[in-house]
DNA sequence: TCTTAACTTCACACATTTCTGAAAACAGCG
DNA sequence: CGCTGTTTTCAGAAATGTGTGAAGTTAAGA
């Protein structure tokens, strides 16, 4: 029952207020960036903590937040796969973990999106023609997004390859 | 006072209904970028407009909203530079332009938000320091986020070349 | 099978956001 | 200098969004 042997103190020695501090400042970021307010708090609490996961109970106790509140987050957190859920073996709780090293490519991984930008510029291209002023204009829009998704695929490789030779250097 | 020559027709000789349907489902696109709804729908309105330029008093009448919701659109469109006001000489009347051909470049142009980020992991990685989890963790975003933002410059590099040579070619 | 800790769902209260109508401010024109 | 068409401001109504408490569900352990 009782395992909160560093649990009880701030993961990594610091005081609570001053990584209170960082994950509020990170959340406000992640919501600035369209993400509602608790998954941002939620991940952000996630990604300071030392382990990179944290059970319910402890969210909801450092975020001031009701396990309903933590629950919502969580889901949402899992949905669009930031977060992923563990069972701890021997115990009824669940342990939420970050989901891999770099998470924020998924900020860049927006390939549905993209998808759905060309094809609403596509739409808009068939529907006056490139024979008109509108017409042309919107197929520059939709010119751009296609570079722009090829673009993004190359740039990740080279991300990659930056970050491995970062680590092995 | 009536200069509604090809006004009352909807630009470019489609129908109303069918340019409400791409102008509603572009701002769509725009609100779940983070855009609000009204200064959305006025800029759908404008780009798929022949002469890429409206009058309050028409985006009031197309997109059945109040001049007050116009003037506050506006106001924010022209705030982020995608619209310029223009008075029209011998009227008391103001019109609106989408600015520039390349209006989407201003989505990329995150540079203050790209700085902000950077601000915060620098934070966080100060805060832990690199001999914690959860400092190399953040500093790995952190890396990232200094990577795209030069890469980002390299692309529009590219993208205007690539549109050069279509246009020329 | 029963008990109970843990998580989830749901209805609602509270807060925030968004759009409008009305009044005020502005600017061209006589 | 006042008149009038147009835009802006502002208080508040309406719509939306958000987090909570309480009830409901699930599953571990006896």
């Amino acid at each position: 029952m009782d395992e909160r042997r560093e649990e009880s103190r701030v993961d990594g020695g610091d005081d609570e207020a001053t990584v209170s501090r960082f994950v509020e400042r990170f959340a406000a970021q992640l919501v600035q960036a369209g993400m509602t307010r608790m998954p941002a708090r939620v991940f952000a609490a996630l990604l300071s903590s030392e382990r990179g996961a944290l059970t319910s109970a402890e969210l909801s106790e450092q975020l001031k937040i009701s396990p309903a509140a933590v629950s919502g987050a969580v889901r949402y957190l899992a949905q669009v796969n930031m977060v992923s859920r563990e069972r701890e073996p021997g115990s009824r709780r669940e342990r939420y973990r970050v989901q891999g090293d770099q998470w924020y490519t998924a900020l860049l991984e927006r390939d549905t999106m993209m998808k759905n930008w060309q094809a609403t510029m596509q739409e808009g291209v068939d529907r006056f023609g490139l024979d008109t002023p509108q017409g042309r204009r919107i197929n520059d829009t939709l010119e751009f997004f296609r570079f722009l998704d090829e673009e993004l695929g190359s740039l990740m490789r080279r991300w990659n390859a930056h970050r491995a030779e970062r680590l092995d250097g």
